[in-house]
DNA sequence: GGGATTTGACCTGT
DNA sequence: ACAGGTCAAATCCC
C-alpha cells in the first residue's frame, strides 16, 4: 500500500476518480436515506459531504501540480449540490480558490478532538452507544457537576500492546436520555485486530446499576445498523461546520459498507478509500473496506506523544463534521503521512 | 485464570 | 478547594 510522493499519474488519476466515485455513492445515498434522521440534519450532513467531496477535487486541481489530471470536474458543477462550499463559515476562502491548498491544510491540522452526538433507539433495548469499530476499555467513571448521568472514559484497548494511545469520553445527554455524547481524543495508531470481531466496544453504562448485556447482544445489529439500527448522527453542530466532511460521516456513507466508523481512523478511511489498492471495482463489497483500514499504517510518531499533548485544543466546537486530529505539531497533518495523499507531492509544498 | 469493569483514591489544572 | 481526568486494586464475568 505504499503510495508516496512518487506515486504515478495514473495513481493519481484514480484518486480523483475515486474521489469522484465517492462523490457519485454520496449523491446515491442522498436519495436513499432511511428516515432515522430529522431531514434537515439529513441533508445537512449530506450536503457537507458532497461539497467536502468537491472541496477535495478542489484541492486535487488547485495543487498546481501539472501532473494532476485535468479531468476533474471542480465544484459544485458535478455534484449539483445545492450547497457550495460557502456554506462552511471557514471554507469561504475556498471560493474562487483564494486560499491556498496549504492554507487550507494548515487549519485543518489544528483539531485534535471531536465530538459527535449518537443517538439510540432506546426501543432496541440500548444501553449505550453503538460499537463504533474500535475496542475499547473502560478506565473510569465521573459524575459530573451538573450531568444527569456519569462520564464514562475508555482508552483503547490495544494502549499497552500497540501504543495506541485514542482514548474517548462518553456522557449521556440530559435532556435526551437517547442521545450520547461522545468526545475522541487522539487517534488510534493501533492496528486492530480483525474488524470483523463484532465486537463489543464501548458498552457504556450511563446509569448505574443497569446492565448493558443487551447491548453487546445487539452488536451484530450495531455493525449493521445503516440498514435499521437507528444509531444516528447527530453531530450537526453548525456552529463550526468549518469543514463539511466528517470523517464520521463520511464512514457512514457507507463506503466499504460499515456505517459506524469513529472519526479517529477518518483520515486514513477517507484517503484509503481511494486507494486504488485498497478499494475494489465495488468499493462496496462488505467488510472489504474495513479490514483495509484496519492494516492501514497510521500517521507515525503519534503513539509517542503523551496523552496530554491531546489536551491541546484548538477548536472547541463539538463538530463531528471536521476533519479531525490532526496533530499540531505534525507539520502536515494527515496529508502529510497518508500514503496516498496529494499532498504529499513536492510539487504541492515546493 | 485472564481480561474487562467498577470504583475509590489520587493527580492535575483552574 | 473543587472539578475533571486517570490510576489501580477489587471485583466480575466468561
Amino acid at each position: 500500500m505504499e503510495m508516496n510522493c512518487s506515486s504515478s499519474s495514473n495513481e493519481r488519476a484514480s484518486l480523483i476518480n475515486e474521489l469522484t466515485h465517492g462523490m457519485e455513492l454520496a449523491k446515491r445515498l442522498r436519495a436513499h436515506l432511511g428516515l432515522e434522521l430529522p431531514t434537515e440534519t439529513r441533508e445537512m450532513l449530506l450536503e457537507q459531504i458532497l461539497s467536502s467531496f468537491d472541496k477535495a477535487l478542489l484541492i486535487l486541481n488547485s495543487s498546481g501540480s501539472t501532473e494532476w489530471p485535468q479531468n476533474v470536474v471542480p465544484s459544485s458543477a458535478m455534484s449539483g449540490s445545492p450547497i457550495s462550499v460557502t456554506e462552511s463559515p471557514r471554507s469561504e476562502d475556498f471560493n474562487g480558490h483564494q486560499e491556498s491548498s496549504r492554507d487550507f491544510l494548515k487549519r485543518r491540522k489544528m483539531k485534535t478532538w471531536w465530538s459527535e452526538q449518537v443517538k439510540v433507539n432506546l426501543e432496541n433495548g440500548l444501553e449505550g452507544p453503538p460499537d463504533d469499530g474500535y475496542s475499547w476499555r473502560k478506565y473510569g467513571q465521573k459524575d459530573i457537576l451538573g450531568a444527569k448521568y456519569p462520564r464514562s472514559y475508555y482508552r483503547c484497548t490495544y494502549r499497552s500492546a500497540q501504543d495506541c494511545w485514542a482514548t474517548k469520553q462518553v456522557q449521556r445527554s440530559d435532556e435526551d436520555a437517547s442521545i450520547f455524547d461522545i468526545i475522541y481524543k487522539g487517534r488510534h495508531t493501533c492496528k486492530m485486530a480483525p474488524c470483523s470481531k463484532s465486537a463489543p466496544a464501548s458498552p457504556e453504562k450511563q446509569e448505574p446499576k443497569q446492565q448493558t448485556t443487551e447491548y453487546h447482544q445487539e452488536s451484530n445489529k450495531i455493525l449493521n445498523f445503516q440498514t435499521g439500527l437507528s444509531v444516528d448522527i447527530q453531530n450537526m453542530d453548525t456552529k463550526e461546520m468549518a469543514f463539511p466532511i466528517s470523517s464520521t460521516a463520511f464512514d457512514r456513507m457507507n463506503i466499504g459498507n460499515y456505517t459506524s466508523s469513529p472519526p479517529t481512523l477518518n483520515n486514513n478511511y477517507f484517503y484509503s478509500s481511494f486507494d486504488p489498492s485498497f478499494i475494489s471495482p465495488a468499493t462496496s463489497e462488505p467488510n472489504y473496506f474495513s479490514n483495509s483500514l484496519c492494516k492501514i499504517d497510521t500517521f507515525g510518531g503519534f503513539p509517542h506523544q503523551p496523552e496530554s499533548d491531546f489536551a491541546d485544543i484548538i477548536s472547541v466546537t463539538t463538530s463531528g463534521t471536521d476533519f479531525p486530529t490532526v496533530e499540531p505539531d505534525l507539520p502536515l497533518g494527515p496529508f502529510h503521512f497518508n500514503p496516498i495523499s496529494p499532498f504529499d507531492n513536492q510539487g504541492f509544498f515546493h
